[in-house]
RNA sequence: GGCGCGCUGGUGUAGCGGCAGCAUCGCGCACUUUGAAUGCGCGGGUGCGGGUUCAACUCCCGCGCGCGCCGCCA
């Protein structure tokens, strides 16, 4: 099942097999059949550009591309600008390469160019006796919106004649009156059980700069008024929204039928939800804000762009998607999943590289001072046209301090007094002793090898438990490696208790930063090696886990890598217990 | 209160009347110059009560429980 999985694609359409549709490839499938949209599949994925995209929005992003690429349609990347006091140019910059680096292109629209053609249909609907400006203040309009039980109460302002009505928008529009004085709204029906349907506000007066129209207007067009329009176009055939939506369709039905204009199919699935982290674009932006993290692209962030600089491939993201699958009701998903889909990218890509995180010194004792050796690796085990590389090998070297124990317990498979591990591609060596200082810290071992096992194979078919990573102390180039671990210490950190907060469940160990860990001295084109469609080095240290290489490389006058994700680690499960 | 959705193994889900599958998780075994990867095995059908049917996890009805939404945000 491994080789001929497709990796790349955002659907579940493998070539053989009766294909399972989700939901929504059902109903696409079911209009292509009776023709309902003369053969065509227009989507669209609408984010409003107040904040980097996230892992939720990959979801969508892959399912409204996906289904356009699948369907032979087109996908339309569209901003939903609609209200400029909480959007930005920044916004608009990152959603735009967010989305081409997860491998996705279409074009690039805006509402905020709709506005006139929305300002237009407006006047039809108050022409039609469909609309009316209220003057009620915001407080006024939630008092007569009535309750969940008992109905609302008409504006005083409902039965304003046409004429009136239409005087009163224009000069809104004109900038007349002050903000939140007035707003445009449908006349539907106050007793609606369904709120959204009480006399919805169309437009509020905010005179605020906006990021494409500037102060051009000073009217804008709320959601539920605009996204229809917007959808409608665009001739969009399926319009594929979030559950929470779904409310909401009554009245992206009323809009669009009231005015007689091209009408799209709305859909809601269900967001995607992660345990150990917020989605929230609100929280995220709290965790900029406050610090606790160190931009929206901090590696430990659930962004995109953090995701790509923690090294997580576009690939591994768009499987992943694939594999949660469409559904019409909230889960929240396991992030081992996520792990996982990245892991298995990146096992069958990242080139392999050996790197100390926490040297000990090791000193080989038969070994002649002043000499040195090459002994040859291979790059990935798991694709041989990466091929091989070639290792230093000296007297003095470093390995992990946690291979070696004095006292090592019964499953403890690495190096301890007297016992021979293997030092991977290089020699079988012997512990016999360990140096210490003062206070009793191990600070060297001093061990024998046996030249007869170069290459890491006995010839009198000896075996050996354990296989170290290691790095020649003369040739070792420093690095910083930074180990990230999930940001919440807590499955669902929205859920708090009384008197809490979301934040005290912040990791304090999300990030643990080596400043001087070794690697062999080839690191760089052994990770080169490998292509990448994004460019960010990937490698894998032997033993330890994925590593990217951060863009700080360059002004820390050192490499910096990023854990991206551990190797699977039995040991450490057992010596957990 | 309304509308919508759900109730299958530890978890997340698939099946659209007759075989319960996938992923993940856990455990075990094999193999192994990454305790990685890989391979194999084990771990389930009830939310409750009715009905339709030769046959229901799948269809229908009622109940229960859970979740989501109800901003001059999107």
């Amino acid at each position: 099942m491994a080789a001929d999985r497709p990796t790349d694609t955002a659907d579940n359409t493998s070539s053989d097999a009766p294909r399972r549709l989700n939901f929504v490839q059902q109903i696409i499938e079911d209009d292509l059949r009776t023709g309902k949209w003369e053969g065509r599949v227009a989507t669209r994925f609408p984010p409003e550009p107040n904040g980097y995209l996230h892992i939720g929005h990959a979801k969508s992003i892959c399912l409204n591309f996906g289904l356009a690429r699948q369907y032979n349609g087109t996908c339309n990347l569209r901003f939903d600008d609609t209200n400029p006091v909480k959007e930005e140019q920044e916004y608009i910059d990152s959603i735009t390469a967010d989305i081409r680096w997860l491998g996705f292109e279409g074009p690039v629209l805006f509402a905020s160019d709709y506005f006139g053609q929305m300002y237009t249909w407006a006047v039809q609907l108050i022409q039609d006796g469909k609309a009316y400006v209220c003057d009620l203040s915001a407080e006024e309009v939630r008092a007569h919106r009535g309750t969940l039980t008992a109905p609302g109460t008409d504006s005083p302002f409902r039965n304003r004649s046409v004429a009136e009505n239409l005087d009163l928008f224009e000069r809104m529009r004109r900038g007349e009156f002050p903000d939140g004085s007035r707003t445009l709204r449908a006349k539907i029906d106050m007793a609606s059980p369904n709120m959204n349907l009480r006399d919805p506000a169309m437009y509020r007066i905010l005179h605020a700069h906006h990021p494409r129209t500037g102060d051009h207007w000073c009217i804008y067009p709320m959601y539920d008024w605009a996204h229809g329009l917007e959808d409608s176009i665009e001739r969009i055939t399926h319009s594929i929204c979030t559950l929470e939506f779904e409310n909401h369709r009554p009245l992206y039905d009323w809009f669009l039928d009231a005015l007689g204009i091209y009408h799209p199919q709305q859909i809601e699935f269900a967001r995607l939800a992660l345990n150990y982290t917020v989605m929230s674009k609100r929280k995220l932006l709290e965790l900029v804000k406050t610090k606790r993290v160190s931009g929206w692209d901090d590696p430990r962030m659930p962004t995109l762009s953090g995701l790509r600089r923690r090294g997580v491939t576009p690939e591994s993201i768009r499987t992943f998607c694939a594999d949660v699958g469409v559904a019409k009701f909230n889960s929240t998903i396991d992030v081992t999943r996520l792990e996982n889909a990245v892991r298995d990218d990146l096992n069958k890509r990242a080139p392999r590289v050996m790197a100390v995180l926490n040297p000990l010194k090791v000193v080989i004792t038969n070994y002649p001072e002043g000499q040195s050796e090459e002994l040859d690796a291979v790059n990935n085990p798991e694709d041989a046209s990466a091929g091989t590389r070639r290792v230093p090998f000296a007297r003095e070297l470093f390995i992990e301090a946690e291979d070696f124990m004095e006292d090592p317990p019964r499953k403890f498979f690495r190096l301890g007094p007297g016992r021979e591990v293997r030092l991977r591609y290089a020699y079988f060596i012997t512990c016999q002793e360990a140096v210490k200082d003062a206070a009793g810290n191990i600070t060297e071992l001093r061990c024998t090898y046996d030249p007869a096992t170069r290459g890491g194979d006995a010839p009198d078919g000896r075996k050996v438990k354990g296989t170290l990573h290691w790095v020649s102390a003369a040739h070792a180039v420093d690095a910083e490696v930074r180990l990230y671990d999930r940001l919440f210490n807590v499955e669902n950190p929205d859920k708090v208790e009384e008197g809490q907060d979301w934040k005290d469940h912040l990791n304090p160990e999300s990030l643990r930063t080596i400043p001087a860990a070794k690697l062999e001295p080839n690191w760089r084109e052994a990770a080169n090696r490998a292509s990448w469609t994004d460019e960010i080095a990937r490698v894998q240290f032997e033993r330890q886990g994925y590593f990217a290489l951060d863009a700080d490389t360059a002004k820390a006058g050192r490499p910096v890598f990023n854990r991206t994700v551990t190797l699977k680690d039995t040991w450490a499960k057992i010596a957990g217990k």
